[in-house]
This record gives C-alpha cells, sequence and structure tokens, in this order.
DNA sequence: CTGAAAGCGCTAACAC
DNA sequence: GTGTTAGCGCTTTCAG
C-alpha cells in the first residue's frame, strides 16, 4: 500500500494524497475526508525512508555512551529517549563499550542512516574520532563531557565545583582526615576534574593533602570496593570519604564493613550522582546529586535548537542529604 | 557525493560501483580497485535508506520494554545492543513505559521505519496491539515474557520452576515460614507464575501455605521494601523470604534494618534475577540466577532465524548462593 | 484546488 | 565485464 494506491483509489493524484498526509494546504475539505477514510480503511502506513530520502530529516538520532549497565547511563539514555519521543525522534542506541574502533564502526552506521543527531555520553572524544564525526554531516551535542579538540555544545554539571561542594560538606560536618576515591586522573571529564575539585577544598579549609588518602578506580562497584579496600590499609584513620560515583561508594561502603567497620559511625562516605543506588544503600547514601534525566533531556533540545546553541550548558548540582556521613559536630 | 558521483569520476556505470561496492561479482580487479580508491579519496558514504528503500532489510530492529532504570532491563538491553550490532542492526529503543497508546505510537513508528523485526522485553501483549502488531510485516519475538494472543517465539526462563527451586533451597536450608514478596498476581508473566512456584514448593514440603506471609509489590526497590515492611507486621515470625526480584529483595532488607532485626540472622532473604544489584548488596544477596545478557541475544537470534524458529526458548536458571540466607541446619 | 513530472540514491534485471 | 533502465515511495516545483 503507497502513495499511489491510495491517490488511484481516491481518483486524485499522489501530490494531493501528499498534501494532505503532511497537513500542508491546498485541497478541499472534501477530498481530504475522502483521503483521509481511504487510508483509514486500507491501513496504509508512510515509508519514512522513501520520505527522508527526498532530502528531509530521518527523525533518528544516535546516542553513543560507553556503557549502559549502570543507573547513572540509564537514566540519561530515560532523559534523551523521553524528550526524543515526544518530538518523534528515534533513538538508535550505541554501545562503544570504550572502544575506539567500535565506536568509529557506529558513526559510519549512523551515517549511512542519515542521522538527524548524535549524542555523545560520557565520552572522551579521540581526535581520531574526528573525520568520521564531521562527515556525519549531522549536530552532535555532548553529555557529561567536553571536548578541547571538538567544539561541541555540552550538557553537564560542574564536576570540581560539585567535588568541591562534596568535600566542603564532609569538612563542615567535621571531618579533617578524608581521603578519595576518585577515577583515573587520566580521565579529564570525571578523573581530574573532581580529584581537584577535592583538593581545592581541603586547601581552602587548610587541610594537608594526603596522597596516601587518595584511591583509584574506575567508577564502578568493584573497582570502589578494591580502592576503598586500600584506603583503609593506607590510611586507616580517615574518618570520611568522597566517591567519585555512587556506585564506587557503594563497594566502599561493602569494603568498609568487611573490615569491621561501620557507616557512618567510623567512617563517613559521600557518593556522586545521587541515582536510585544511593537510595538503596544501607545506610541511605547522601551523595552530589545530578538532575540527570534532565541533563538527558536537554542534549536532546539542544540537538534541535537549530542555530544559536549555546557552547556549553552547565546544570546545576547539589547535595541530597542522607545517612551516610557523621556530624563531627 | 552519491553513487552517481563516484561512477562518472571513475568513469564507469553506477551498475558496475554498485556491484563493486556491495561485493559482488562481475567486474575486473582493476576497476573494482579504481572504484575503491575513489571512493576512499571522496569519503564517500553510502546511503542506507536509498539502500533499503529498493526493497531491502532496513539493518535497524526495535525494541520495546517497559522501563530503561533497572539492571535487569539494562542487561537485557545490553545482550541484544551486542548481538545486533555483530549482525550490523541498528536498535532503536521504545521505552513503552507500561503505556498502551506509547506502545502504539511506537509499532506506528517502527512500521513506518520498516524494522527488519521487533523484540518486547518484559512486556504484556494487549489485544489491542494485534493490529499495529501485525501490519509491522516484521517477525517480533518474545523475551522474559510470553503472550497466549499471539504466538511469537519467545525467550525466557521458567518462571514457576526457577521460583520452586528458590523456595526449595529455603527449605532446604532449614526453613519453614517463608514468606514472598510478589509481583502482581494478574501479572500473569513473572507476578502468578512466581507465586504459583512458591505455593507449589511449600505444598510439596507439606507446608501450609499462609496467605498473611505473602505481600505485593511491582518488582521495584520501593514497593519491596513497602511489602516487606507489611509482611514483617503481619507475620513476625517469618524467617525466611522470597523476593520477586532483586530490587525487592533490596528494599526488604531495608525494612528488615529498619524494623531491628537483621538479614540473614533473623530473616534470610532471596532474591529473583541475579543482577548486580545482588552482588552490591550487604549482605550480598543470594538470588536466582537468569543468564540475563543471554536471554537478550538469544533473542536477536531467533529474530534473524528465518524460518523454523522455536516456539520458545527456556534458558536454564540456577541458585548464586551468597550471604542473605541463613542456614538453619 | 489539483495534477504532471522530476528527482532523492540505490539495486536489479536485462542487454551487450 | 559493464552499461541501461526501470523502479522503490515520497516530496516538491511548476503548470494549470
Amino acid at each position: 500500500m503507497t502513495i499511489r494506491d491510495i491517490a488511484t483509489k481516491a481518483g486524485v493524484s499522489v501530490a494531493t494524497v501528499s498534501r494532505v498526509l503532511n497537513g500542508q494546504s491546498g485541497y478541499s475539505p472534501d477530498t481530504r475526508d475522502r483521503i483521509m477514510q481511504i487510508v483509514e480503511q486500507t491501513g496504509y502506513s508512510r515509508n519514512d525512508l522513501a520520505r527522508s530520502l527526498t532530502g528531509k530529516a530521518t527523525h533518528s538520532i544516535g546516542v553513543l555512551l560507553p556503557s549502559l549497565t549502570s543507573y547513572f547511563q540509564s537514566d540519561i539514555l530515560w532523559g534523551i529517549e523521553t524528550a526524543s519521543h515526544a518530538r518523534d525522534l528515534s533513538v538508535i542506541i550505541c554501545n562503544t563499550d570504550k572502544n575506539g574502533s567500535r565506536t568509529l564502526k557506529y558513526l559510519k552506521t549512523l551515517r549511512e542512516k542519515r542521522v538527524d543527531g548524535v549524542i555523545f555520553v560520557s565520552e572522551w572524544l579521540q581526535p581520531e574520532y574526528k573525520s568520521g564525526i564531521e562527515s556525519l554531516g549531522a549536530p552532535v551535542v555532548l553529555v557529561s563531557t567536553y571536548s578541547p579538540f571538538f567544539s561541541f555544545p555540552y550538557v553537564k554539571v560542574d564536576d570540581y565545583q560539585a567535588s568541591y561542594d562534596a568535600v566542603a560538606y564532609l569538612i563542615d560536618s567535621g571531618h579533617r582526615r578524608i581521603g578519595m576515591l576518585s577515577g583515573a586522573e587520566t580521565d579529564l571529564i570525571a578523573g581530574k576534574p573532581r580529584l581537584e575539585g577535592y583538593r581545592a577544598a581541603l586547601r581552602y579549609y587548610g587541610i594537608e593533602f594526603d596522597n596516601s588518602r587518595v584511591a583509584y578506580g574506575d567508577f564502578d562497584y568493584r573497582s570502589g570496593r578494591a580502592a576503598m579496600e586500600a584506603l583503609l590499609r593506607r590510611a586507616p584513620d580517615t574518618t570520611a570519604v568522597f566517591a567519585a560515583s555512587d556506585e564506587m561508594a557503594v563497594g566502599a561502603m561493602q569494603a568498609v564493613y568487611f573490615s569491621g567497620k561501620r557507616v557512618p559511625e567510623d567512617i563517613s562516605i559521600i557518593g556522586y550522582d545521587d541515582t536510585l543506588l544511593a537510595e538503596m544503600a544501607h545506610p541511605a547514601l547522601t551523595a552530589v546529586h545530578q538532575p540527570i534525566q534532565k541533563i538527558g533531556s536537554t542534549a536532546v533540545e539542544m540537538l534541535n535548537s537549530a542555530d544559536d546553541k549555546p557552547a556549553g550548558m552547565i546544570l546545576q548540582h547539589s547535595i541530597t542529604e542522607r545517612d551516610s556521613v557523621l556530624k563531627l559536630n
């Protein structure tokens, strides 16, 4: 069943059918009704491929993300999907698995599919992606990341400031011997900035930075647990810890329990992201809150705001207080 | 840059270019090299829309799921995405939000995009979807669900048997006063069967079913917590509980803690799914294991195995023992 | 108000 | 081996 079939049945031309189907003008109410009726009866479905081929939009966007299995990624995706659906955009997911060649392949596919835009989530854009991205010929926006090589609009929170605030919160609660479970220092998005924020807060409050109080991981549960074990070993007098992600924080809790200590009585922990995990933890996790879903939906909006996109958009973070931080004062 | 452009540059016809681009036969190595070189230079990218329009596949599938934000859904999606990528299929995600009209709208879009197949994850297929699904004109497979109205192939574990085994495990561990945190009885997929499995196990071991020991929720954390609170109130002498999902189990743990009891010393808990959450829980959660990612990838395989699809595929479940169940014997 | 016709970029006979 | 040509289903001038 094509537009031509229904044109024939209605005794009009394809042009007319196309017009009514697209809500344009230039036909009598009469013919419109006749056409619509036939459309209903026959169960005609327009072919979006043909439609897009004529040079219009494809009504689909691609989302590249390093992983699917964390509440953070899921929530971002939720925000993106919801906003897209509201705009009649289909979203194609691409799990890059932090793999360069996989990413390149996705970029190729996305280009062949002529997507209307692509969103990179938590991805560090390699210079080698340049040609692949440019030839996309579509707008791109960055989520929870940014790039020094590409000047794409981004939407994220201020990692440095958020970390600073988390640590300041710990200090305000009376803690002085504060450790950190950080991402890799080479990670210029979620690693270094958060670590710097931690150091800056210590500095501001006149607390000396002690290298033995920071342990590294890669944001996931297991690495958080391992990092905390190391930290506990190296600096057992630590009374509070700032974890660079909720998952790491939960891993840290586990390590604390197994060391025979308690949270928050012996060790306070503050997380980062404020995902559902923070609520599920026991004790419930105090954490830096990111408006995750909103970050996702904002990205979609930026994709569509043709021109005058801001260079970037920094969304507000905050601290959600729960039960994992002991107030010493 | 189209196939025609590169044909001109190479001094051959579009047909020839198409042939080499698609690895068909019928051209000299010479012309092939010439063409490929021009393709490289110009950075030509084939237009998949045009390609699909000619009646071939669209190389994309749609995945409908009720939610994005649970490890279970994420893992299923991971399995689907990974298997799809290996087959050069793009996956379009559709978050139905358990909403009928949203689902119908997605079905419409998916049809307009002429997807090669669609996968329903954990969705109960409403009769009203019938025309929408049929007019898709594409194969569909069901994941972690099945349908009495539609005879689509499905892939899942045996919910009834898995639940039976979970409860039998509890009984074997010496428990007799066993409760259950169930999904709605009206949920014919993950609700009723699991509840029936629970009852069957009790029956088999000669334990009387006690209605006050079962509380209902909807598989998520909060409902699990609330259900457990109710259960604790109604049947405080319960020594073990089977939760219909890991999330509910974790919610239950929280309720237990707040009631002043401990897991597993006072109350044992066994979960269902065996997601990352089970590992993150404290104590680590013993749970019914489902091969989640494999379920996802298997679904993609079924989509592609043209004919002779099995009516359904029941994957093996097992029990992952951790620390949330106390052995009374 | 409505129709004819020229593509959009590609594939697939069918010729030579 | 290689070229011609007829679509695939739709949008969009350009004419009436």
